[in-house]
DNA sequence: GTGGTCTAGACCACA
DNA sequence: GTGGTCTAGACCACA
């Protein structure tokens, strides 16, 4: 997995959605240890400052937890992966929607185009 | 409109992508003339040869001609714009349906939401 | 092999039909390796990116493909060969029509000169 | 008319080709008074004896002629153009017929060809 | 001014 | 080593 990131977004934020892909696609399943800072530092060529960053939304998300000195982990708790998956999902689907309305092409259009995939 | 390039993609496709996005969201029309090669690299703070290649891949996909001295053109061939704009819709939905799996989202649960999104 | 270039074409494109002629007659087989950037700007005293340009131009025509870092290699798909090779006989015609028509040489006495040629 | 020169062939041969091209097209007629060397060095900005250089072949071979003071006149010796055009015309031909062959295509092929274009 | 071509040279990913 | 990308900057033809 190379690490790269966009000149117009806060690479905190980058890592943070990064991470939370991992989880949501089930790549670090629920209580799960998480890499540390400074591996995640060292793999993404960052200051440890800025996984440190990445880590604080997560944690205000609910989707992970600092455990001191144990580690981080993948929260347990279902419900704010749920949440989390749905608020990431409407995220995608939006940004979609308005790239394809800039194409001029209705959402009906767009059902029309996910059943052919469908079959 | 800023310029902003991510690391992962080479800029001259960066570039390509966006004048396409120009031409098929409307902003510029068939038969008009879009920036110089010169006024682009300025703006974009890139090297003109970079401009250049981006040039010769919309060209290869007929969206846009050279009128040599006269400067560059919109075609105004209004098939390869519905083709590119067809090509480009299906990339978009590819990846979004792509982005919705990794969620574990299925395409029946896209397309209710996207029915809400329509009400 | 001596390169030479005349002043009244661009470099890259004589550079691409001596390579193309080289694969048509025979020289560089199908599925064979092709000379690489390097040995080949070397060899013409030319920039490797001329160079490139030449190959971008033939990888277009479908002659040659790149294999990445493995190098660059004739097709092997004898259709694509065919088509070029057909092509550039038509060229060659009539670039030979034009210049025998400039001296008022009619085309039933270029026949006549060629079944002489023959016996 | 534009002076270009490849860097393969001697410019004074290259020179004198393309005003042999243009008594035998008919462009300067028999009788007829030719540029100066001064004028053609001008023109192909070129040394003046390279221009004297490819007169002399001309003269040699018979279709100029020097009036001393009065300048160079194209000869009016209708025998001597002809056998020029007769042998340009067969350069032209074996260079034509050299080119066809490494490309593996026949002489009856050929006829073949200039046939279909006599349609 | 505009596009087109070219050089010299750098850095990257990949193997 | 190999191809791919990019910069900085030059020069050309054309109008």
């Amino acid at each position: 997995m190379a690490w790269s990131f966009s000149s117009d977004r806060p690479v905190y934020l980058q890592i943070a959605d990064r991470i939370k892909k991992s989880v949501l696609s089930g790549e670090y399943l629920p209580g799960e240890q998480i890499p540390t800072v400074r591996q995640l530092a060292l793999e993404a060529a960052v200051n440890p400052n800025t996984v440190q960053r990445a880590f604080l939304v997560l944690e205000d998300e609910g989707i992970i937890l600092s455990r001191g000195t144990l580690g981080r982990f993948v929260t347990e708790d279902a419900e704010s992966v749920e949440n989390c998956r749905s608020q990431m999902a409407h995220q995608l689907l939006y940004g979609f929607l308005a790239d394809m309305e800039q194409l001029s092409i209705s959402k009906e259009a767009i059902i029309t185009m996910i059943k052919e995939e469908m079959q």
